[in-house]
DNA sequence: GGTAGGATGGGCT
DNA sequence: GCCCATCCTACCC
């Protein structure tokens, strides 16, 4: 596999730090690996972006509890978006995984997502990221640390990182929550020539 | 090359 | 009933 499977206190940090070194981790699902490349951080309370800024309700449990598990919710009615919980148990935090440069099970992926012509585009948004994974609100609450849904350590050091408001959220829309590997041509919203 | 609009359903007021 | 942490297509330069 592509290096150890990361710890519980890796994730049991504030928010925005996991956000900053999940990437370049290897994000494992089924037969399907990706390198993170672009993730969102989504603080709780004062956050008005953050689904948890209105406190627990039956779709916000999981954001609240133990660090290291899954977060999956429906937006728009068609597409799933994959976070990682961070933060002790009992506070808020969680990471919106953006965008991912495919690693293994490429061509299971395009099976998946016929509308990407071209690798670059397989997993270069939150919703197009699932699907090339094959994840979906099934694994919301899962533990990341066992199991089919796993990030591991590939070991690499660590890559130059881009910091920008967040995308496509009409609440606190400047603060700079957004991280991205630079130069990385993986993440989401690029023109491709 | 660029963009406007539609698909589609769950959560919350 | 309205909002939404999105994506794709059609259409227009």
């Amino acid at each position: 596999m592509t290096g150890r499977v990361l710890p519980r206190r890796f994730y049991s940090r504030p928010t925005i730090d996991v956000a900053k070194d999940l990437l370049g981790k290897v994000l494992r699902h089924g037969d399907t690996a990706a390198i993170i490349v672009e993730t969102e951080a989504y603080l709780g309370r004062d956050d008005l972006a953050s689904h948890s800024a209105r406190g627990i309700t039956n779709r916000t449990r999981v954001i609240f509890g133990p660090p290291g598990h899954a977060y999956v919710y429906l937006i728009y009615g068609m597409y799933e978006c994959l976070n990682i919980v961070a933060e002790p148990d009992g506070v808020a935090g969680c990471v919106l995984i953006r965008a991912a440069e495919p690693l293994e099970g490429v061509e299971l992926m395009h099976a998946r997502r016929p509308a990407a012509r071209r690798r670059v585009d397989l997993a270069s948004g939150p919703g197009k990221l699932t699907l090339a994974l094959g994840i979906t609100r099934n694994l919301n609450g899962v533990d990341l640390t066992k199991g089919s849904l796993t990030v591991h350590d590939p070991g690499d050091p660590p890559p130059a990182i881009i910091t920008t408001p967040r995308i496509g959220i009409t609440q606190c829309t400047d603060w700079p929550l957004r991280f991205h590997v630079a130069g990385n041509p993986y993440v989401s919203g690029l023109r491709r020539v």
